[in-house]
DNA sequence: ACCTCCACGTA
DNA sequence: CGTACGTGGAGGTG
């Protein structure tokens, strides 16, 4: 290893530092050093993530660096770090920097995330094996010198005085951050009374405590300083150390061995090999969103957010970086009104093909219909049309519906499927669909709350929205007191248009960024409209027949109730856990089951496992409750939203699970019951509709094990899959080496328990939960199934480490989700996120590949000119509605859709089901 | 009127 | 101490 064991000898420059000289300017920072300070400067307590991630050293940090670029305004910057290997300073040293205090355990885990800030900040961050941060800052510093540059060090290691020179300034830390000591050659020599080219050799003297180099004893900074200015430097000292007199001179005299020993290790190399020369250390392109992103999972408030990007801005207005400029106005648009009549002309002359509108409408939507109350359209040119569908005049609503429903005049609505619903209750279709702002910002960070208009301006073009509520309810404000309310709101959903419009070209570039465009064009973007389909649709509901179960449901919930009644000998709210609690632990003193925030729980396991400790029905009757009132309240639910129409039609979020997943609410007809033979008769409820002969339902069977076959490559379990015998038993055959047909049912059921855990990050004591077994007989047979299927092991540990490492997951068509927690210092929520990190990209890829069915499915009915439709999604079963004449077809046309929606390594096996009812089309 | 907790339904 | 969701009741807060 070369190394230069030297002070930087930069000679003489003028120093002072002039604002807009036109020199340039190196800021070098220690980042260990710095972060360190900022850890013990805020309480850690104070700075934490409502998930317990610690932030204060990244706060801390942050804010200081902020107030450097502000005052200092280098134009070159970067942070230094130190490395974990050990450096030349331990070969040379065994106990260097030993005996110190364990580092407090908040703090490594922010040191990664400010790494990342930086990087999303355009901060280089530098690092080299074998060096410590402040090798590479002497190097930069010395180099930059070199070429003329002004350098600033920011550093909480002293270490760094012996680089100030004229123009190379040490910035140190005093009691808070951001109060920094200006090091020039004066203030060293004021502070030490000797010569930054002389602070190493008073530093070796003196020692280091924090570096576990003792100097000599009885000589303080006070003796060292005296003696370099009567002698000149140390190795003038060294060579007359004869002379020097007194106890403290004895002390010199035996203790020189230390001595010359600090002073090898307390000088700086100047020579490390980089790999960046510093004229390229100018702060690099920013990235706004990613910065959002962080400072929202770091839950960073307030307005470090704002002047992190002030002054990032002013970097730009400089002329460096590409991201926006700060700004806090507000949108713009040159609102027009055509004269009755005239819309289908001012559409053709400036919403036509050549550029993208925005669109915004006001009203309610839900259920799988809707109203429209108004509706603007904003140009790319500025200018933008308000339209009241009210009263609107003949040649204009035909002129308008031709331009909605024109594929070729293109379109950025925000949260598309409601007002799509709207329109289409007004009798408009909407087509064009280039952008959805509220779903691209859910794909560029699924898991995120906030995809509202205002917010995301906020977030990602720092502009301010005017002031509306959301979902199409406006506030009628009168801002300027003496004006048109009506006039006003007009105006804001013109705004509402233009910054949707802007937004939908910043989301664009984002998703392109995060390799997510064509799922979003090809994918989740032609989806809203299957998605509103069906929704409008609805699926029929037999409202009799649901009135009979409610009824008999309620009846047998009676029942329980009076028995339990009796059973206690006094009446008690069979509903209320916390009830239940004070009967069964303290009145019965029954056994105690497992804790929960409240006392103990009295869950459906736990009952059931009260039931074998006691001879009291209790707990058997509370279970049989608990079930049938389950029951009633679904029903009881889905009679309620029955429609005028005689269906129930949910509306399917496109925006919600983290995974990619679809969700259904207001009613949520993805839990209805199944495994149950009570509960699968609710499933009769739901009817094929008039004018239709079937239900046919069509599910993918073991998608996730098959994706996860094809993701890990496991030979042995794409072979299992391509025996096409009963999935469970041939992999219990394989686990457990016996022939296919000789599985026992017992058998058979571990490892399809097995099958199933496997994708959510499984332990051995949950499987053993699940089986009834104890941990070590479950984690046997974890490592008989790893024995045979060792890939999937390997894979599963493999998606986490790359996801630890990219900071994100990807499913099979490059649907990311982030998950910081990966790298937390707090176990739990650490493993949590090794479970979403292995889970989410099988989760996903299952979610991708029926979204892609769906849409195949849907276009060929329409091309083959089926009257048959997609009712329902439930995650891996489609539900359709068929017209007599067309099942077969349609048998054919789904299966095969679904079957060929991705080319796995494994068939995609489908199976289908008819019938007049969703019960009966199982299979 | 809203919130949190518990419990439980689905894939 | 298995992922992803939504809903309803209880019981608390406003």
């Amino acid at each position: 290893m070369v190394k230069t064991q030297a002070t930087p000898e930069q000679s003489g420059s003028p120093s002072a530092r002039k604002e807009g000289s036109g020199v340039p300017r190196l800021l070098l920072l220690d980042g260990h050093s710095m972060a360190f300070r900022a850890f013990f400067a805020l309480p850690v307590d104070k700075f934490a993530t409502s998930t317990g991630q610690s932030t204060n050293a990244v706060y801390g940090f942050t804010s200081m660096l902020i107030k450097l670029l502000r005052d200092e305004r280098p134009t070159h910057v970067a942070v230094a770090w130190d490395r974990s290997e050990p450096t030349f300073r331990h070969e040379v040293y065994d106990a260097y920097k030993a005996g110190r205090a364990e580092t407090p355990p908040e703090f490594p885990g922010q040191v990664a995330l400010l790494q990342e800030l930086l990087g999303l900040m355009g901060v280089a961050s530098l690092s080299v094996a074998g060096f410590e941060a402040d090798d590479l800052i002497a190097t930069l510093a010395v180099e930059g010198g070199a070429k003329g540059m002004e350098v600033l060090i920011a550093s909480g290691d002293r270490d760094a005085f012996q680089l100030v020179t004229d123009t190379c300034t040490v910035l140190y830390p005093g009691k808070s951050l951001s109060d920094l000591t200006r090091m020039t050659p004066s203030a060293v020599e004021t502070k030490y009374g000797v010569s930054p080219q002389r602070y190493r050799d008073l530093a070796a003297l003196v020692g280091e405590k924090s570096d576990n180099l003792p100097g000599v004893p009885g000589v303080g900074p006070k003796t060292a300083a005296k003696w370099i200015a009567k002698y000149g430097s140390l190795d003038d000292l060294i060579a007359r150390a004869d002379e020097i007199t007194g106890k403290a001179g004895q002390s010199f005299r035996d203790h020189l061995d230390d001595v010359l020993r600090n002073q090898r290790l307390n000088a700086l190399s100047t020579d490390v090999e980089i790999g960046v020369p510093v004229e390229e250390l100018t702060m690099g392109a920013w990235d706004r969103p990613g910065i959002n992103t962080l400072f929202d999972t770091l839950e960073f408030a307030g307005t470090l957010r704002e002047r992190l990007f002030s002054v990032l801005g002013e970097e730009d207005a400089a002329g460096s970086g590409e991201g926006s400029p700060a700004s806090d106005e507000g949108f713009e648009v040159e609102l027009v009104s055509p004269v009755a009549g005239e819309l289908g002309a001012w559409l053709e002359r400036h919403a036509g093909p050549d550029g993208r509108c925005g669109l915004a409408v006001t009203g309610s939507w839900g259920r799988g219909t809707g109203e429209i109350t108004g509706l603007a359209i904003a140009t790319p040119a500025g200018t933008a049309v308000h339209v009241d569908p009210a009263g609107l005049d003949a040649a204009d609503e035909s002129a308008l519906a031709a331009w909605l429903a024109d594929p070729d005049r293109t379109k950025a609505v925000h949260d598309a499927k409601g007002p799509m619903l709207a329109l289409a209750a007004h009798g408009w279709d909407l087509a064009g669909l280039t952008a959805d702002t509220a779903l691209a910002a859910y794909l560029a960070l699924p898991g995120q709350r906030n995809v509202g208009l205002g917010d995301l301006c906020l977030r990602y073009l720092n502009r301010e929205l005017s002031p509306q509520e959301e979902g199409g309810r406006q506030l009628a404000l009168d801002i300027d007191g003496g004006g048109d309310a009506a006039e006003a709101l007009r105006r804001d959903l013109a705004l509402r248009a233009r910054a949707t419009l802007e937004l939908a070209d910043a989301l664009d570039a984002d998703l392109e960024r995060r390799g997510a465009t064509r799922l979003l064009r090809e994918v989740e973007l032609p989806l809203v409209r299957v998605l509103a389909a069906m929704e409008r649709t609805g699926i029929a509901a037999d409202r009799a027949y649901l009135d009979e179960l409610e009824a008999e449901f309620a009846a047998a919930v009676r029942q329980a109730v009076q028995e339990a009644h009796r059973v206690v000998g006094r009446e008690f709210n069979l509903g209320s856990p916390k009830q239940l609690q004070q009967i069964l632990f303290t009145e019965l003193d029954l056994p105690k089951t497992k804790r929960i925030k409240t006392g103990y729980t009295t869950d459906a396991d736990a009952l059931a496992w009260l039931a074998t400790r006691t001879d009291n029905e209790l707990p058997v009757i509370l279970l049989r409750h608990r079930d049938q009132t389950k029951l009633r309240t679904t029903v009881e639910g889905l009679i309620k939203t029955i429609a005028d129409d005689g269906r129930i039609h949910t509306t399917f979020n496109q925006m919600i699970a983290a995974t990619g997943r679809l969700s259904s609410t207001d009613p949520n007809l993805q839990n209805i019951p199944v495994r149950t033979d009570a509960g699968r008769r609710i499933r009769r409820a739901f009817v094929v509709g008039e004018g239709y002969e079937h239900l046919l339902t069509a599910d993918y069977s073991q998608i996730e094990l098959r994706i996860m076959a094809h993701l890990s490559g496991d030979e042995s379990l794409i072979e299992a899959f391509e025996t096409g015998h009963d999935f469970h038993s041939e992999i219990a055959a394989r686990v457990f080496g016996v022939p296919a047909g000789q599985v026992g049912g017992e058998e058979r059921a571990r490892i399809k328990a097995m099958n199933y855990g496997l994708a959510y990050g499984l332990s051995a004591f949950g499987l053993s939960q699940q089986l009834g077994t104890t941990p070590e007989e479950a984690r046997r047979l974890m490592d008989d199934y790893f024995a045979q299927f060792g890939r999937v092991r390997d894979y599963l540990h493999e998606v986490v480490e790359q996801a630890r490492r990219a900071g994100y997951t990807e499913t099979m068509l490059g649907r990311r989700r982030y998950l910081p927690d990966l790298t937390s210092d707090n176990r739990q929520r650490r493993e949590m996120a090794e479970r979403m990190a292995l889970n989410a990209p099988i989760q996903g890829s299952a979610a991708d590949i029926i979204k892609v069915a769906m849409l195949d499915v849907d276009a060929a009915l329409r091309e083959g000119g089926f009257s048959s439709r997609l009712l329902l999604q439930v995650h891996d079963e489609l539900v359709l509605e068929v017209v007599a004449d067309e099942l077969d077809a349609v048998r054919k046309l789904v299966s095969e859709n679904m079957a060929n929606a991705y080319d796995l390594r494994v068939p995609l096996a489908v199976s289908v089901g008819v019938g007049p009812n969703w019960h009966d089309a199982a299979h």
